[in-house]
DNA sequence: AAAATAAAATACATTTTTATCTTTTATTAG
DNA sequence: CTAATAAAAGATAAAAATGTATTTTATTTT
């Protein structure tokens, strides 16, 4: 479905934000201990996600990733398309050269209801919310194998 | 969401269905020129379709893809885990080891209710309900562009 | 039996994705 | 100012997915 950096970058982000209390920053090393995702791959993904204003960095010593006040109300649907674009959320199923109720593919209708309920949850869903799960131990970034 | 080569997958096994008509069969580069697909890797994955008894074949002239009797009540679920495996379907949808309702990622409830949807549609869905979609004009398998 | 046909198998090539390592730049602590 | 730190940027590499070409095998027609 999400594409393995998309599936970092997603992990990665709330658990920045999970631990995100005033001014508090996290270094790329400590992220991937946490999440269990490849370091400098996943370090990639979040400089990416760092130009494009989904989480926010600093350099230097006492340095890390943050959430900044300007990124409090991203939606998890931001995250996916920062990532992996929006291919899953307007293209065919079955990779008609482009998706259309007039020029339907035979799973047109009923792959469009499921494309867009997971669109509903990616927008509905804020990355705020998602962490407060982490936090509160109601969900977990890693399993416990 | 499906692999490029369970797109094509797809659209030629439905093609194949809705011109599978007493005994007639279709050869390769028909089904492709109809489908829009590259041929070479379409063959391939036909062959691995027709190694699972999920499509028959036979060489030589008049040779060609078609459909068993054996084969009529396949599933469009079928096709795809024939192809793409059961990964989309059993595994978590931010790339935790593995999915489980004890240990849950922080979408773990909703998308659960997506993949099984999706599960539901492709397990609805028979090859031959989709073909009929094609042959009365309803659905294609190529865009129109 | 020979020629023609079409899938099957094999080998190869390209592109994309995933992953790692090294160098540079910005920032801070001392 | 200097040294230490950590992200940013750049270079490489390995693996997987996608795509193409060639050879082999089975089948049928003549
Ligand atoms: S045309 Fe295939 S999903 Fe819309
Ligand atoms: S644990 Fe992530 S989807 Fe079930």
């Amino acid at each position: 479905m999400f594409s393995k950096a998309c599936e970092y970058g997603i992990r990665a982000v709330i658990y920045i934000w999970s631990q995100s209390k005033e001014g508090n920053k996290l270094g790329v090393k400590d992220i991937c201990k946490e999440i269990d995702a490849p370091e400098y791959f996943t370090a990639k993904i979040l400089q990416a996600l760092a130009r494009q204003n989904i989480v926010s960095s600093t350099k230097g010593p006492n340095g890390g990733f943050y959430i900044d006040k300007e990124q409090e109300n991203i939606h998890l649907m931001d995250l996916v398309v920062a990532i992996d674009g929006d291919k899953l959320f307007n293209g065919c199923g079955l990779g008609l050269k482009q998706c259309s109720a007039t020029n339907p593919c035979p799973i047109h209708h009923e792959y469009k209801e499921i494309r867009e309920g997971l669109a509903r949850l990616l927008k509905t869903k804020t990355l705020r919310e998602l962490a407060e799960e982490v936090s509160s131990g109601k969900a977990t970034l890693h399993s416990v194998i």
